[in-house]
DNA sequence: AGGCGGTACTG
DNA sequence: CAGTACC
DNA sequence: GCCT
């Protein structure tokens, strides 16, 4: 099942192989921390109606989470009559965070492999697989289409190559919502699963394209021409280039930089020699941005990623024993390499309490961190270093552990995939560290995507952009 | 005409 | 408060 | 920028 608004019901209804349900029910689930039955939330279209599950046949059934009890469809593509299971467990157990959340798997998904720990394995085994692509959907709700290769259709790749420039340039200007238009039009392109050699390949797709006039426009021009005098207007202006060279230090960004072009720095060199005549002319964090931007412009080596996690898991167990870690972001995901490290400390909120500004005191001393960028209550960014290695950035994220799924779904990304069918406003609701009300309870990833009633995507498969 | 993500930290 | 960053 |  989909958790969709009417929009998202036109555009991708017929795409959906699973039922689709209104965003409305998700919204009052969330509110009332319970989950309400979703034959009070059904669509009414014809389009939509071959996609809505058959009422559940014992009508006292509950979906009510303090029980949890709730219905895992996870045989999705079968043909067959839809294979079903209900799932009932208390919510009691003496087991440990990791042993709770593999056997649930198990039980959730027979189908699925735990992995062991990553720095035990090989970089392809490192990541939770399906080992059976059978047992569950080829398109999931929140990968709606496969992105084409560059290659495929080099036309589609011009053209998002030069309406990117275009974007960019716009991002630069801080014009968000212009950003966003080109974003979407770009992600539309790439998409689509033929070349766009007339006008008409664009116009066929009808409905809902996120390209309109203006950018239909720029796309004529683009395949009669084959160039876009605007984005050349951009490359060209030596101006844009410097901005965008200086965001790449850490904590500049576009008002920064421009600021810094108006005084006549347009290189990092320049920026330096100013900085050493002008001592105020950035602030901390734009300092230690600048200090390591050579080596912060490199990713990390999984294998280094790895070490770190080793290391600042004997850190924390020797501070608290009953607080884990877990390393999310792409590693997470399984790239071979990261551009930055985000590990969830996890525990008991009280314990976080006292333990997390202990852990990040002792990387400091014994030099492993290096600099402090952001040190909040639930939150640290800094740069990391060991050895005959390059600094790195390093995100740590103190997490109570009942809000640990949301924060380990929100930190494992990508924030592309998050932004898909109420991810993000599901773990915005239930994972914020100045949070209230207690979040509505689930014990891994894997209920979350219940809750929302979205097939499970393992973390390997979203890394989508 | 108005929406397009929400949150947390720095200075 | 604006700016920047995080996914 | 695009969409409702």
């Amino acid at each position: 099942m989909v958790v969709a608004d009417t929009a998202m019901l036109s555009k991708y209804a017929h795409l959906c192989e699973v039922p689709v349900r209104p965003a409305r029910w998700l919204t009052e689930s969330v509110r009332d921390h319970r989950l309400k039955s979703p034959d009070l939330y059904r669509f009414c279209t014809p389009s939509a109606e071959t996609c809505l599950r058959a009422p559940p046949s014992s009508s006292k059934r509950r979906y009510n989470y303090s029980e949890f009890r709730v219905e895992v469809n996870y045989d999705l593509k079968s043909q067959s009559a839809k294979r079903r299971k209900v799932v009932d467990y208390s919510l009691s157990s003496g087991s440990t965070a990791s042993d709770q959340s593999d056997s649930i798997v198990k039980n959730l998904f027979p189908v699925l492999k735990i992995s062991r720990p990553p720095s035990t394995v090989r970089h392809s085994e490192a990541v939770e697989t399906v080992s059976s692509p059978s047992a569950r959907p080829r398109r999931w709700a929140c990968e709606i289409r496969p992105t084409m290769s560059d290659t495929d259709f080099p036309m589609n790749a011009k053209i998002c190559e030069l309406l990117g420039v275009v974007q960019e340039a716009y991002a630069l200007k801080k014009d968000h919502f212009r950003t966003l238009g080109y974003q979407r039009a770009i992600a539309k392109i790439r998409s689509l699963p033929h070349e766009v050699l007339t006008i008409d390949d664009v116009r066929s797709l009808g409905g809902e394209t996120s390209i309109g006039s203006r950018i239909e426009r720029k796309i004529t021009e683009i395949i009669t021409t084959g160039r876009l005098l605007q984005a050349e207007t951009v490359l060209n202006n030596s101006e844009n280039v410097a901005v965008k060279t200086l965001c790449d230090v850490w904590g500049i960004g576009p008002v920064k930089a421009m600021g810094l072009v108006a005084e006549g720095i347009t290189s990092i060199e320049q920026l330096r020699a100013a900085v050493r005549k002008n001592d105020s002319l950035l602030d901390l964090n734009q300092k230690i941005g600048l200090k390591h931007y050579e080596d912060l412009l490199h990713r990390i080596p999984r294998e280094q990623v790895a070490e770190l996690e080793y290391y600042v898991r004997r850190i924390v167990k020797r501070v608290d024993s009953s607080i884990d870690i877990k390393v999310a972001g792409s590693y997470l995901r399984g790239k071979k390499s990261c551009g930055d490290v985000d590990i969830l400390v996890y525990g008991s909120s009280q314990k976080l309490k006292k333990a997390f500004p202990e852990i990040t005191k002792r990387m400091k001393k014994d030099g492993v961190l290096t600099d402090d960028l952001v040190h909040g209550a639930g939150k640290y960014f800094g740069i990391f270093k060991f050895p005959g290695r390059r600094h790195g950035r390093i995100d740590l994220f103190a997490v109570p552990h009942e809000q640990y799924p949301y924060a380990l779904l929100t930190y494992t990304g990508s924030a592309v995939f998050n932004s898909h069918q109420g991810l993000q406003k599901v773990c915005r609701t239930n994972y914020s560290r100045t949070r209230v009300e207690p979040p509505i309870r689930v014990r891994d990833e894997k209920e979350i995507f219940l809750l929302l009633d979205i097939p499970y995507v393992p973390p390997s498969a979203r890394s989508i952009s």
